[in-house]
DNA sequence: CTGTTCACTTGACCTGCATCAATTTTTCGC
DNA sequence: GCGAAAAATTGATGCAGGTCAAGTGAACAG
């Protein structure tokens, strides 16, 4: 694995997440026993089976958290993105990893020992509970794929994809972004990239949304939600068959 | 709900995961706090919507964590049973349940109220790390959850849950009791009962498994890892046609 | 013991989505 | 700007597993 020992810029340290709103001084500390990892496109940072000594945040770049059948084919379970993080798990229960973490870009990631970290929660009860709070973030994550993949068909997947991508910032959006090829989105959602792409344009004639390469624009929520939540589509001209 | 101010037996306290090999003196002052629920069988303990002001820890009988979707079938996530808990993650980040917790029988839980673990995880830094490692179980559960549900078919699925139910106990068991009704445990594997019903009694055909009521016996391990691993079966007589 | 209810099994059928295959479009190195 | 590789689209086909339905066995109240 790639990696440096260059020190963290603290700075960047408290955009994070993680580390958002705790006391400077307690953060320095942090940032003293934390390295730099550098990492280009297509490295794989963590396979199942690894153990890990410690947990990383990502400061810059795009990797995919994802698991492989036996069979080789891939599943992504999310796309990582600047200021989350991966690891929290297998580093507390020190167990081999479930998943392989891979970069989708070149990367540059934060590396926090797993005694820097335990000092750190040991030392300052606001950190604890951000980092309870953040896994319990995580958890909630997993429902909601499960939920996902489990209750919803491939349009509902698709369309509550949207709506969720598009309403997280705190002023919802109408225009999103994927944030990977649409063959890495159809994985998140676990349908295939053919099934994804016919839904999407199915949603393009009706009139609900506009496609352009990886940007998709929202034209008419209330549809969506209908549409997510199994109904069928009623408003504006859009008839499904 | 129904609740109770009666005290929790300490006694009982120490048995359960998330407070064992703890400073007697914490878990007294733990158990303090906390209040009794009895409840009977069918009850609601947590419906999705509901905030959550503490956690609970199940001390007696048996209780489904489930989702429903909007044509309103239901997939089980968990059979929770004594020594489990339930809560962490709505309580941590203060948002609404995602998902449904009712009893399968007759309970007994307690309940701990968000102040009481607050103090304790500032006071005691054991228990700190006892909570993240099993929030991190539960995470590793939701993986192995997803792992199933995406990449394993019906017949893998089922397999894999044998051999984990079977192999959990520090001591592999050849002896499965399933803990709840058939079409429940289907449903955690999200398949139908019916085809639950089907692969159990194709591998019985085969002589891999042994079939009585809620009882299986594992008749031959290795073959089932194969299966598990998504091979056709090679040994003994039995043939997948 | 008897009727009723619930759990489970088994068969027949059907559908949603994966898979395969063939283009077309976009991206990107040079 | 050109050519090759990657990504995306679109059509045709097949099948795993869901659904429906009927029947059997087990559990349990009275």
């Amino acid at each position: 694995m790639p990696s440096s020992r260059s020190p963290v810029d603290v700075d960047l340290l408290f955009d994070q997440a993680l580390f958002a709103g705790l006391d400077p001084r307690h953060v320095q500390e942090i940032a003293r026993g934390a390295s730099v990892v550098e990492a280009k496109r297509g490295s794989r940072i963590l396979g199942r089976g690894d153990r890990l000594e410690g947990l990383y945040v990502i400061t810059e770049g795009r990797l995919k958290l994802y698991m492989l059948s036996c069979s080789g084919d891939e599943r992504v379970l999310r796309v990582l993105e600047p200021g989350d993080s991966f690891g929290e798990a297998i580093m507390f229960n020190d167990l081999p990893s479930p998943v392989f973490v891979d970069t989708l870009t070149a990367a540059s990631l934060a590396y926090f020992p797993r005694d820097v970290i335990n000092a750190a929660l040991v030392r300052d009860p606001d950190f604890t509970h951000t980092m309870l709070r953040s896994m319990s973030a995580l958890m909630r994550n997993l429902i909601t794929d499960l939920e996902t993949c489990c209750l919803q068909n491939a349009l509902q997947r698709t369309v509550s994809y949207l709506l969720r991508t598009a309403g997280e910032a705190p002023a919802p959006h109408d225009r999103i972004v994927l944030p990977a090829a649409k063959a890495v989105v159809a994985s998140t959602l676990n349908i295939s990239a053919e099934t994804f792409s016919r839904e999407l344009h199915r949603l393009q004639e009706q009139g609900l949304i506009g496609i352009d390469k990886r940007t998709i624009v929202l034209h008419d929520r209330k549809a969506l939600v209908a549409l997510a939540e199994g109904g069928a589509v009623v408003s504006m001209s859009g008839v499904r068959h």
